[in-house]
DNA sequence: TCAAAATACGACTAATTCGTCATGTTCCCT
DNA sequence: AGGGAACATGACGAATTAGTCGTATTTTGA
């Protein structure tokens, strides 16, 4: 329940020469280090423009409002790790539990690095994520993940099957987030991402028997 | 990362009179009516006030400031549940997966009542979840599950009990914000519930086993 | 070369917000 | 009854913020 509206964030204007497309770029630089080093409360639009160097006017030619900065920094967020999962849990070559457990692996460790820009994104989310665009990039892991659990469930029924991929998905990306909180070692993450591999493990290998 | 500072957040001053000790319990209910209907952005002190038909000055002889009625209703929602799940885990009569199932079917339950209240309250994190208070506050549950640990696996070792409880709370804690997201019928909720006990108890046995 | 298009600038406005304080009202106790 | 303490009021100040717009500068292409 973020803000009343939920305002266009799509892109204002496409830069067309190539100082602007820098430009563009340096802010996105310059609004992670915001958000990393002051927080979402502190995050503001001057700010990003001053840490770019670069003027706020500008900043409002290439984007139409506050939320669409956050937007984009989320959505290339999930569009990094999306094609990281997504290359794990297609590997056929490997069984599916040990993907799985890859995946695990993978993803918690991608969480815990630069886990203060994360956080401050994610303490931001109401205001970007009830735009319409942010809804439409929610969709689209469910099909890998649909078909992944095909393969590491041949012997449930479908229902049964779509229920454990929402659970661990879910599970996967709420308790991330929530381990990421406080700084870990790499070693620690290990360890973590172990125990839940080895819960989803037992957890599916009991659904397959029945 | 939040606001720059950790302000104090305790009460201000104690009602000694009927009419203000009403006056604050006035206040809470507006405060729970504005956070649901209105979302964390637009909570305002002074719109609280409004809604409580009391004046801002009032109000701010209760409380310090606006993070400490925030902080306050998430007080009384985590003394609530926390009494609930400890009556459960500590029920020696039944067997522990029985506990636990009983556990995660109370809290997903919980969870999804009153869930824009609760969203809107977590979106407000920010503003209250680094003061000191806050923090002695998140202690008080690890005894109880640790005991239940010790029950629940008499065969495994204190790291791993560590970790496995551990691992729970934070799934059921943090499964349970993101589940209770969407409306959701009371069959949803029991099948879900049903899904992450079968999921934790298939965990603990095939730990306990090796 | 030069005009038009694209880009960059930053002072400024309108709105919102938190929290205070001087003043008025009600309650309690003797 | 009446005096002091507790309580209640709401206009107001100080601060912050999102986003605009008229102007200045740079690039492009003919």
């Amino acid at each position: 329940m973020p803000d009343r509206a939920s305002p266009r964030i799509s892109s204002r204007k496409q830069p067309q020469q190539a100082r602007s497309a820098g430009l563009v770029a340096t802010i996105l630089e310059a609004a992670v280090q915001v958000l990393a080093k002051e927080g979402a409360a502190r995050f503001t639009t001057a700010r990003v423009a001053e840490k770019a160097g670069v003027s706020v006017g500008s900043l409002y030619q290439y984007f139409p409002n506050k939320a669409a900065i956050l937007f984009r920094l989320q959505s290339d967020e999930w569009r990094q790790t999306a094609d990281m999962l997504r290359a794990i849990l297609e590997d056929r070559a490997r069984p599916p539990l040990d993907r799985l457990r890859a995946l695990v692996h993978a993803f918690l460790k991608s969480e815990c690095e630069e886990a203060a820009m994360r956080g401050a994104l994610a303490d931001a989310a109401p205001l970007y994520r009830d735009a319409p665009e942010a809804k439409e990039a929610r969709g689209s892991a469910d099909d890998v993940v649909a078909t992944f659990m095909r393969e590491a469930l041949p012997n449930a029924s479908d229902a049964v099957r779509a229920m454990a991929g929402d659970l661990i998905k879910t599970t996967v990306s709420q308790v991330g987030k929530d381990y990421s909180e406080t700084p870990r070692t790499d070693a620690e993450i290990s360890t973590y991402a172990d125990a839940m591999a080895d819960m989803f493990c037992a957890y599916l290998r009991s659904l397959d028997r029945g």
